[in-house]
DNA sequence: CATGAATGAGAATTCATTCAT
DNA sequence: GATGAATGAATTCTCATTCAT
């Protein structure tokens, strides 16, 4: 089950690839990750890029896409152990500003959305993710006892990812004020 | 005063240079409007933009912030004539989503908000024109009685780009629905 | 004789043309310097160029050949108050090291016989030039005992260049050991 | 210890693209040496230039640098086996002139001198050259009894470079006539 | 006389990708 | 599995020159 060593080294780099290009997307953009920058912080050579994906496009995909996952993921395994709507919003926050660092993931998550407007492919996965979130989300602040859960599910994702934006323009502003104001939508 | 027929021409090819810079960085993405993509869209030939602007991306920038200016200037003047925080709320909606057709520019607000993560004369740009709003709005929220009224305004900001954001990858949300929650913030 | 205001005006403007030419060739070197820079030292506009010469090239050769001119006859003029060759070594070396400045009108030199290399106009101004410097220094070196008078000239003027070029890599090598060396040649 | 074939073939390239700028460089003047016109001598496409090297300037100067040291060592082991001054004078007169050719190394040089004022990698590559030349040579002509042996070693070197680029204008010189000036510098 | 606009060629460089080894 | 070499298209930008005004 373990595969041969040569193999389990192929998968090592195969992760390791995924892995550069969830930290180059947000920090370069996603248009300006190059088959040279990603191998190079990869520590590989440019061609084994096109040896383990059949594209750069398609390696910057499933990489983000599963950093998404992981990101939505863990938000959602959160929610079993949170009490109160209000601490559901807080968690929300920190979920996606804390992930690795605190705003890369923002970025990637704004550059991904914003990439996914003009590929298929990344659109479909982003919008599956993002549905079994809201869907979820609602779920739970209806067994809560909000009100209108799903359209607040839908707000509170979207305007987290408004203020990540926000702040990844001014670093300096003040995350609680907001992190308060959105309380107020639970409460 | 009205200066010469060849110096007309030429400020007529300027200003055709940044309309085709507002409509392509949402297009296509902030780095993938070349200078090529550009000259065809205004109808001159490359060297043109060389001639007019010192630089691809001072072109970019030069027509982006304006158009960033003239949604703030226009939301900023509807605030006068808006008599509840929930007609506000509409407003800003509207400002952005339908400027020049529906989601361009909401799209373009998010590119110039990513590429000035990277770009220090765009961020400043930006940065200016958010501020002005934020003071402007919070200031206005106040006077009609809403508590935490810059808190409220940084937040209703940016859950406004957030929406537009997620807007563009589902096109076919109810924007209503989102409308509705934010005004539960102003009430 | 003194032609109309706007023709005086026209060939003020010719003359600060063929100076900017002679300043810009040493400081950028021949094929850098280009229409726009040329226009701007000479605070005038790039299509000036084409109106007073009919292309970059042809300004660039007048205004190198007239500066050289100027240097050979003002050398040529010194020997007449010179009374032993080791002054005219002297006279020649500071007669190119010394003009506007220091290293430009060596470094002139130096991109004019090199440009010459491979433009002929060029080069049958400077053959003209140095022809005429030869003999005359010839002349000169036999009227005063110098031996094989032409050949000391010829190498004389070379080594002259040569020295110069040497100095503009070397800027803090010592001249008057060259001098006290060159002397040699001629006692 | 061979490599592969591959690499093999890659360094032979590598060389090629030397020579060709070794060849180029005095031929049209170092700056109107383009990417293209260098593949094309090279017998490549233009990107392989790029692909062995950071940029055109570098391999431009690695080339010019490679072969001046050259030349250079070339005429410090001819000096092992010369006996009087006046054959060294001669040595150094052919080792520039007739190296690949006639004048194109000469050429070489004055380009390479004068693109070195303006560069500050080629100027350093320069210096130290001439300087272990300079040095080497005047020690030589102590130890053969010449009188202000550094000194002159630093003129002749020098007035060598002017005597060829003399010669590059007027082709048809003789240049015995100077060999036998020059030679009495050092008797 | 002089200018601003425009042109088209050419510059260096970067890129994703392919392929033989 | 992985690599170094090569390719050809695309990138931004600079240039000398022309021309209508």
């Amino acid at each position: 089950m373990a595969g041969s060593p040569a193999a389990e080294r192929g998968q090592a780099v195969r992760r390791r690839l995924l892995e550069a290009a969830v930290e180059l997307v947000p920090e370069r953009g996603w248009s300006a990750v190059s088959t040279r920058t990603l191998a190079e912080r990869a520590g590989v050579t440019p061609s084994v890029v096109h040896y383990h994906f059949p594209s750069l496009q398609a390696l910057l995909i499933e990489g983000v896409l599963g950093a998404m996952r992981e990101v939505a993921g863990a938000f959602e395994a959160a929610l079993e152990t949170i009490g109160t709507p209000a601490g559901a919003v807080d968690a929300l926050l920190a979920s996606v500003g804390e992930y690795s660092g605190v705003d890369p993931m923002s970025l990637l998550f704004a550059e991904a959305s914003l990439t996914a407007t003009r590929d298929d492919t990344l659109r479909q996965g982003i919008q599956e993710i993002l549905a079994g979130l809201r869907a979820r989300f609602g779920r739970w602040l209806a067994e809560h006892g909000v009100a209108d859960a799903d359209g607040t599910a839908g707000v509170l994702l979207a305007a987290v990812d408004g203020l990540l934006l926000h702040r990844a323009l001014e670093p300096e502003s003040d995350r609680g004020v907001a992190a308060a104001v959105l309380r107020r939508l639970v409460s």
